[in-house]
DNA sequence: ATGGTTACGCTACGACTCGTAGCGAAAGCC
DNA sequence: GGCTTTCGCTACGAGTCGTAGCGTAACCAT
């Protein structure tokens, strides 16, 4: 989804081939360079079209890369392990499989980056990421509810407030551990993520 | 700190004016242009210094970025309000003042996009930043210890984990919070961080 | 088929930034 | 005063940017 095609309906069609081509090669590039080094021409040549191709259909460098890296995200599920605690675990797994690759790293981070100064680009990354993913809160949170594990919510309102928050709770913590702190997120650091989500810091990480 | 000098004792000495000129130049560039247009020639001229004495001091613009960036933090303070809860929403609400400033949301992510091919300059990072701050959550958890809020630890590798896990769940749910989905670090939402940190899922956001 | 319309590949362009080299002058220690 | 290092300045080749112009290719309507 390169962009929202007014869908002319006369003269060449666009190469949807060229699509997956382009931010495959995005992909590609971002692994082998980062985000800095990546330049639109190293991408066209590496996609097999031409630059002017590349700019006809994204306004930049930072579009693009959004869409290259939504994509990996979209393959995101939450399994249905029978417990609260391990669909959380579950989940947080493969957020972390997928944040350990190298193309979802660089590229991610640096358009949330860029995004600080673009308004437009924070836009379009929250439709195209972010909105996109609060599915497993929704999700994980209805499933625990429906086993009795969590109480319902008192109004729509506060519901919300509850999957923002969780959201940004957990997906925070696990790219700052991987990312910043430079940690593993490994099945040990894990389970005390989960523990603490569930009970507090009062039991601290080594209580279970 | 530029880079770790190895003092010469003859010659003329680095001008320390000249320092503190170049991270600031380097800060104010990043509000007005964010990091992606941020240019060293541009910086050098904003300090009044020559673009050759830039380089002479730093390698590159990712580690000058990070030097400018990691003064930033270093006025966070934990503030003694009382109570753990208390402590916890004093120091989440600075965090979030100093990330609301410009220069420090274009500047962090960046290097940390950055920092994923870059092995040295994710160490720049972990000293320079990271470590750094950890030193609130020790001081945080040793106090609600004292008080009796919080439980001893039962030993020290248990009590780095659990100082680990602390970091990463605040500080990454209050920069996805504020950068990713770019939504206000207010009173509302850190009582709910707080609550959900203490008690846990069970409790909910609109019980407290 | 034929003509209309749009996408495509290709080439070329001026403007800009990069990081480095070389120079003479300035600033501090012996 | 003499030595050493930093400083400001200028200049340089290399590389990237985003755009314009052109002829060709692909699809739709008649």
């Amino acid at each position: 989804m390169p962009r929202s095609t007014p869908a002319p309906r006369t003269g060449r069609p666009r190469s949807a081939a060229a699509d997956a081509a382009i931010l495959a090669a995005t992909r590609e590039a971002l692994v082998e360079l980062g985000w800095s080094r990546l330049t639109l021409g190293d991408v066209a040549l590496r996609a097999g079209v031409a630059k002017t191709t590349l700019y006809r259909r994204w306004p930049g460098k930072n579009e693009l890369v959004v869409d290259a890296v939504a994509e990996l995200f979209d393959e995101l599920e939450l399994p249905d392990r029978g417990s609260l605690a391990a669909d959380i675990e579950g989940v947080v797994l493969r957020f972390a499989a997928i944040l350990a690759r190298p193309e979802a790293r660089s590229g991610l981070m640096a358009v949330v980056a860029e995004s600080t100064l673009d308004a437009t680009l924070r836009e379009r990354i929250r439709t195209s990421i972010v909105e996109r993913q609060k599915r497993l809160v929704r999700e994980g949170k209805a499933r625990a509810q429906r086993r009795g594990e969590l109480p319902p919510d008192p109004d729509p309102e506060a519901a919300d407030r509850s999957v923002d928050l969780i959201f940004d709770v957990v997906a925070g913590a696990v790219v700052h551990r991987s990312l910043v702190s430079a940690g593993p997120v490994d099945e040990v650091w894990v389970r005390d993520l989960t523990a603490l989500l569930l009970a507090g810091l009062g039991s601290g990480p080594a209580g279970r």
